[in-house]
DNA sequence: CATTCGATGGCACTCAGTACCCCAGACTAT
DNA sequence: ATAGTCTGGGGTACTGAGTGCCATCGAATG
C-alpha cells in the first residue's frame, strides 16, 4: 500500500502536469490554476505542496540540499576539504545525470525563462553556500579562511556549472560524470599543494618532533601556511 | 552633453521615497502606490522608470553594468586578462564605496527581504557573466579556455563580494579599497602561477630576508600561525 | 491655429500568493 | 453508536505586482 503504483501522491500529479502544459503553452502561459485542473486537484492544493510556482519546476532540490549538507556533515575530519566539496558537487550531478530526460526538460525551460533562470539562481546559491559554510569551518586554522571557502566554493560550483551546461546543451547524451571529473580536476589543480616556484623550503623529512620552516620575508602568508600544515601532518 | 542636469526629476523622486518609506514599513509593507504617491507621481509612471518593484532598490545597476563591459572592451590586447578582470571588480566597487550611506542602506534592506536577494544575485550574475565572456574570449587560445573563464569569473566575484560584504558590515566604516584589494590579492596570487604568463606581481616579490621558524610537531595551528605572521609583517 | 509627439495619469484586467472558512473522512473516547 | 477532533483538501475573497489601453496635457512644429 506505501508504494501503489496505481496511487501517485498528489505532489507527482501536480509536477507531471506542470512538466506537460509547460513546453506547449509556455511557462508564463501556463497559470497555476491550469496546472492544478489538470492535474485533478483544487487550486488551493498546489500550494500547500509547493511554495510558489516557480518550486514545481525543482520538486526535489529542497532535499538534495538537505543531502549535500548532509554528506558533508559526515566527512571525517581528516580528509581533504576540497576533496570533500568536489565528492559533493559530484554528488548533486548525480542527481542531475539520474533522470537525463527531466533535467534536459528543465533545462530548456530555464534557459528561455528569465524568472526560472534567477530562480535557479538562488538554489544554486544555497548549494554554494553550504559548501562555503562547510569550508569555513575546515579552513578555521587558516588566515583568510572566510575568504578562502567562499572563493573556493564558487570555483567548485562554477566548475560544476560548467560541465552541468555542455552535458544539458547536448542532451544528456555525453558522459556528465566524465565532463565534471574533469572540470573539477582543473579546481583541484589550481588549489592542490603543489611545490612551486618561490615556496619556503620545509625541513620536514626528520623524524624527530621538530619542524624548520624557512620562509623569505614578503612569502605569501598562504604559500608559507600550506607548506607548514603539509610539514605537520601526520602521514 | 547627455549628462546634463536635464535628468528625470521623478526617477530621483521614486528612488528617494522607496528608501525613505523601506526602513520605515519594511520592503513587503510598502506597495507601489506608497511609493509613487509619496513622490507625487501616478502608480503607472514607477513602471515606466522600473520595470519592478525590486529594480528600484538598484537604482543604476544597469548603468554600472554598461561601464564594466565596457572597460572590459576597452582593454588593451597586451594586458594580462586577470589583472584587467580584477580592476573591473576593483571598478564596481567604487561604485559602492562612493556612496556609503545609500549602500549600507541597501545592504540592511537585501540582507533581511529574501526577494531582494534573489534578485541581487541575478545582478551579481551579470556581472559574472560579462567578465566570463571577456575571458573566454581572451583565453581563446587555451585548452579549456570556457571552464578557466567561469572558474576564474566566480572566483573574482566571490573574492569581491567577501570584501564588500565584509565592509558593508561594518557600516561602511573600514577601508573598501583596501579590503577588496587584499581579497583579489588571493584570487591572483592562487591564479598566476597556473597562468604562468609572467604576470607583473611575481617578479616584484623578490625576497631580501629570511626567517626561520621552529615547530613542534601538533603544534595547535593558529598558534603557528600566529608566530609566523609576526616574523613575516613587514614593519 | 492646428497637429503631432512625448510624457503622464487613470482605469481595468490577469494572475500569483494568502487568509479564512468549510467540508469529508478517519480515528478515538465515552 | 454519538460526539469530539484531527487531518487533508476545496472554495471564496482579498491584496498587490505588473500590463494594456486610452485620455490628457504641454511643448515643439507645420
Amino acid at each position: 500500500m506505501t508504494t501503489g503504483p496505481a496511487k501517485p501522491p498528489i505532489r507527482d500529479a501536480l509536477v507531471a502536469a506542470a512538466f506537460q502544459l509547460f513546453p506547449e503553452r509556455g511557462y508564463d502561459q501556463t497559470t497555476v490554476d491550469d496546472i492544478a485542473a489538470l492535474a485533478g486537484v483544487g487550486r488551493r492544493s498546489f500550494f500547500r505542496y509547493f511554495p510558489s510556482k516557480e518550486d514545481v519546476v525543482f520538486p526535489d532540490h529542497e532535499r538534495s540540499l538537505a543531502d549535500m549538507t548532509a554528506f558533508l556533515a559526515a566527512g571525517p575530519d581528516d580528509e581533504d576539504p576540497v576533496e570533500r566539496v568536489c565528492e559533493a558537487a559530484r554528488l548533486v550531478l548525480r542527481l542531475y545525470a539520474d533522470d537525463p530526460v527531466f533535467s534536459v526538460q528543465r533545462y530548456r525551460l530555464t534557459k528561455q525563462v528569465p524568472g526560472l533562470r534567477t530562480y535557479e539562481l538562488s538554489v544554486v546559491r544555497r548549494y554554494e553556500s553550504a559548501l562555503a559554510h562547510y569550508l569555513r569551518g575546515r579552513f578555521a586554522d587558516r588566515p583568510d579562511n572566510a575568504l578562502r571557502a567562499d572563493v573556493l566554493a564558487a570555483s567548485v560550483v562554477a566548475a560544476h556549472n560548467n560541465a552541468l551546461r555542455g552535458w544539458l546543451r547536448s542532451d544528456g547524451e555525453g558522459d556528465a560524470a566524465a565532463a565534471v571529473d574533469h572540470a573539477l580536476d582543473f579546481v583541484r589543480r589550481t588549489w592542490s599543494p603543489d611545490t612551486g616556484d618561490g615556496s619556503p623550503g620545509a625541513a620536514a623529512t626528520e623524524p624527530d618532533d621538530v619542524v624548520v620552516v624557512i620562509a623569505k620575508r614578503r612569502t605569501p602568508m598562504w604559500r608559507v601556511v600550506r607548506d607548514i600544515e603539509s610539514a605537520l601532518a601526520d602521514d
